[in-house]
DNA sequence: TGCAAACGCTGACACTGTCAAGAAAGACCG
DNA sequence: CGGTCTTTCTTGACAGTGTCAGCGTTTGCA
């Protein structure tokens, strides 16, 4: 993960910062004003007052603010593979159970890391055809959903021998929109306050749709 | 709707703009900053330039920024409604064939009215709980789903009388899910460019979901 | 050693939302 | 009619923002 990488030049004797604890610390005064009072919080002069920098320095490290909100929704992209991947992992090997389990790694994350989760989807934050890495982690999750899904409900080779993407869109459109409507508080407190009230229901809602969706 | 409502003191006699004038056009510059340059772009002092008042004019109609976006938010919820009855309305008797009207106007609302349609959905955009009128319209939304698709599901009741919305929360996620994620572009440009390849491609996924969610 | 690049600072600019205070104009009341 | 109150709208200010320019200092390398 980009926040913890160590490989840099041999700087440790002396007792200035080193470039990459520079770095570090300003993508972490970042995440902590995003998870403290969301994105609109995150403004380069509280991230560089954070980091204990002047408040020009973030931009020898990043061409401008979305470069910053660019390199942190690569982060979440990251993170939510490995919620994904982990929790396929420990599922039963029944398609329908790799199948659910994936859904709700999806909104565990959503749920535990709202604003980067919101990051993530909303082009205007970051355009993320301008940030190759970025894209690159955001396809692999994509691809992550559709080999797993895509397995679950037996993809079809179309006449130009792409694969049908329509059901494996359909189920991540599911997950997704429970995802959304949950975090932006569209579905009222009936489903409770706490996180593991809200994952719970979240589970009711998704083991009907995937009933659904198996046959 | 409020941008053309009309009853207001009789002022026309005079040759200066009425009240209500005034606030409507605050609302038009408004709608055309958000169309032009997405929410990002709908400033206080821009609207007021475009509106040809001075900057601080329009804090005599709206409290702050949110207030102006807690009307527009209102206006979408009532023109999301008009869409989803109307289409409701054109549909055969079948439930199916209503579900999935219902699914393709809440698509075809969110590609046409991109931007309105992000800020009706973001929470931090307005908190409706402190906007009344803009919460009833959404309500009303909620409450045109819930009894359209309730009735296609055979909403049953628990134990404590409430309706299960299990089933109707399942199905507006995955519309919502799949306009979210076409909206922002994540489902990249395999599914056309134009608004209208992109509603075609809708209507097939959301043809595969309802079908999956009819038994 | 010398030099160029990287790094970090201060200062400035145009822009934002919003508070404060005042001017103009109509409404209400004696 | 005169006086006062309220609404409407103004200009002016303040703190905050992103980012460009310019200027030192440090660093890495030839």
């Amino acid at each position: 993960m980009a926040l913890t990488k160590s490989i840099s030049r041999d700087t440790s004797h002396r007792d200035t910062l080193s470039r990459d604890d520079v770095r570090a610390s300003i993508l972490q005064a970042s995440i902590a004003l995003m998870n403290e009072g969301g994105l609109g919080a995150l403004s380069m002069r509280e991230v560089a007052r954070r980091a204990g920098v002047s408040h020009q320095a973030p931009y020898h490290y990043f061409a401008d603010r979305e470069a910053i909100l660019a390199e942190l929704a690569g982060d979440g992209f990251d993170r939510l593979h490995d919620y994904m991947v982990s929790a396929v992992g420990l599922a039963r090997n029944s398609r329908a159970d790799k199948n659910r389990a994936l859904g709700e790694a999806y909104i565990r994350f959503a749920l535990n890391n709202p604003e980067v989760f919101r990051l993530m989807f909303r082009a205007e934050m970051c355009d993320l055809s301008r940030y190759p890495e970025a894209k690159a982690k955001a396809d692999r999750c994509f691809e992550l959903v559709a080999s797993t899904l895509g397995a679950g409900t037996g993809v079809s080779i179309d006449d130009k021998g792409n694969p049908d993407l329509v059901p494996v869109i359909a189920a991540w459109s599911a997950a997704h929109g429970l995802a959304t409507l949950m975090l932006e508080g569209k579905l009222g407190e009936a489903f409770g306050e706490t996180v593991d009230q809200r994952e719970e229901a979240a589970r009711r809602i998704l083991a009907f749709t995937s009933q659904q969706f198996s046959r």
